[in-house]
DNA sequence: AATGTAGGCGGAAACGTTTTGGGATGTCAA
DNA sequence: TTGACATCCCAAAACGTTTCCGCCTACATT
């Protein structure tokens, strides 16, 4: 005999009025739930979940689907876990559990995602690296699973998501580079199929024109945002004729990468050459000179999706009536030493 | 109508003859197999997880514990995202799906535990962080879950474990020092009563010794093994009197903290004073001068960790005959330029 | 023709939980 | 005394799956 029914048993009562008194509801004797919660404590008792989820049809676990490729990881650098310690300070509320989903390597993301979403291991889904077109939106929103994404997507539907304020940061990061004197402005993106791509690359052309700066193409560097991407776009950078005073990285993780090669080539970065960052990259904290860059607070970000998700979910929508359905996380500029210095000025 | 019931009136079977074909039992029409496994892919079907695990008592699912507190987000690196491929390619062969499960920052990492296994969500846990005494260890032990740990403890019983070779790394970086021309070689490590800080610093007494080098207690620094504890490292190695011509760390993300306190002092490493690290920390790789640090794959390492864990599990324990209990994981020394100068020698 | 055997299938029980409908008891007012 | 009502509890059904047991058919063996 095992679970409920032993529990039961050994203060001999029905284990319906167990399982009342366990999960708080009214129809029993103060007294009598007194009695079961202390027997539960002392007998070690905790519901399993496989019966509960099966009979209420929800397992209270809410699933946050990560990457587990040697490239995600690389570049990841503990952007998860930080915003993990965030999800989970929401969910306690309702005791719900936080559970992370690797996709394997070899693994097609949509289908691990089916296979998981259709276990009924989860009754919501968080996902991230949302792509352009995204195939698990679809399956998601086909599914009626609630999810919310870390990321915007071009794919068909509104759904709930929280991406970061890349309009905000090439706009300010131009505006600061400007306000220092700099007239060639470098910046790195992804393809412009990406959606970030060509977010980003609009956002810094509009500023340089309202300062009447013309926009120059070429200044545009389409690479990999990864230390290896980096290493790459110095290498560019270093190949135009008209070289540029600064340049912006969409990811700072980049900036490692780009260190690397423009001190090879003997550039001194925060003296001939202003950097700036952006998104929090614990990796390349420690770079010297120090670089300038945008951040925010994972923990934060991890909050604000929790409540996104939650505020899509019939059962907690309640909890939070004005739960923003799309956010847009503003960042915080770090100033470095990568930018401190003005064009022209004598050293 | 759901799940099985609705394929088998579909196919106009009975639920346990679907049952049957879809898990490979005999006692099946291979034509019947064919058309109930054409159907279930037709119409999307897959066990409810729930209901599976209710009626077989296990779940094909494998935990791997983590902690999400900031200190640990923060001094993980990547490690665990590492290992998760490496376990989930061994996992693979036997459908079975890892889970990471992340202890929030605020709850007690074994009452967290108990809640999870109590939950029966998962079949086996893999535990990490594994302290000198490690109630976890007990709690696994009772409850007769298959567990592995990465890491030894101190704690009653033999349990299945991987940990470094910490020991061989202290042998070998002495050993690499000493043919150098130093003689003053200062470690890092915990507390002597974590068993890591013990055998670390054991190892290299030992190692100095044989080479007739007497052991000088007040170069044992005792200190995090974080970036903030390199910081201070560095910090106590400049007051030392007759001070080091080396450093042993014994995590590769001190090495962050330690070059910036020594550059701040004016010491010139690679040239003043060797260093050399242990274990992979990718936001390490990118120091200048380059560290000289022993490294492993994290792949692999995952690998050896699934396998012991399957090992120790009834269900699984054929496949991996000689599944190792306990492992030694060796590291190799990828030589950099934080050591790459002799004693004396002129410059 | 009778018997044995194997293959293939259906029916039903079981896993542990929550929930529903209703039954027993007690209290209070008419 | 009776009825109405609230309180507390029990019994049973249900969730979706796997598995045990036994039945049926077809075929081979005597």
């Amino acid at each position: 005999m095992k679970g409920i029914r032993l529990l039961a048993e050994h203060l001999d009562i029905s284990i319906g009025t167990v399982s009342r008194a366990l999960n708080g509801k009214p129809d029993v004797n103060e007294e009598t739930r007194r009695r079961v919660l202390a027997a539960a404590a002392e007998l070690g008792y905790v519901a399993n979940q496989s019966g509960r989820s099966l009979r209420q049809g929800e397992t209270k676990v809410i699933g946050l689907m990560i990457e587990s490729s040697q490239e995600a990881v690389e570049n990841a650098d503990n952007f998860f876990l930080g915003v993990t310690s965030g999800l989970q300070h929401v969910f306690a509320r309702h005791k719900l559990d936080l559970l992370m989903l690797p996709c394997p390597a070899g693994e097609d993301p949509c289908e691990y995602l089916k296979r998981m979403v259709a276990r009924r291991l989860v009754d919501a889904m968080i996902i991230s690296n949302t792509q352009r077109m995204d195939r698990r939106i679809d399956l998601l929103s086909r599914a009626k699973i609630p999810f919310a994404a870390v990321g915007r997507s071009r794919s068909a539907g509104n759904y709930p998501w929280v991406d970061l304020d890349f309009e905000g940061v090439a706009e300010r990061a131009v505006e600061r580079l400007v306000a220092r004197g700099h007239r060639r402005i470098a910046i790195t993106a992804p393809s412009s199929e990406v959606n970030l791509g060509y977010v980003f690359v609009e956002s810094y052309r509009r500023t340089l024109e309202r300062y009447g700066i013309p926009f120059d193409p070429s200044l545009v560097i389409r690479v990999k945002s990864s230390e290896q991407g980096g290493y790459q776009a110095a290498h560019e950078l270093l190949q135009l004729e008209d070289r540029p005073t600064a340049v912006i990285l969409i990811y700072e993780l980049m900036a490692i990468g780009l260190y690397r090669r423009l001190m090879e080539a003997g550039i001194r970065i925060g003296r001939d050459l202003a950097v700036i960052g952006f998104r929090d990259a614990p990796r390349a904290r420690f770079l010297q000179p120090s670089l300038s860059c945008f951040r925010m607070s994972l923990y934060d970000l991890g909050i604000a999706l929790g409540q996104t998700l939650l505020a899509n979910m019939p059962a907690y929508r309640a909890f939070y009536p004005d739960g923003g359905h799309n956010i847009i996380w503003p960042l915080e500029l770090v100033p470095g030493e990568s930018d401190a210095f003005e064009v022209g000025a004598s050293v």
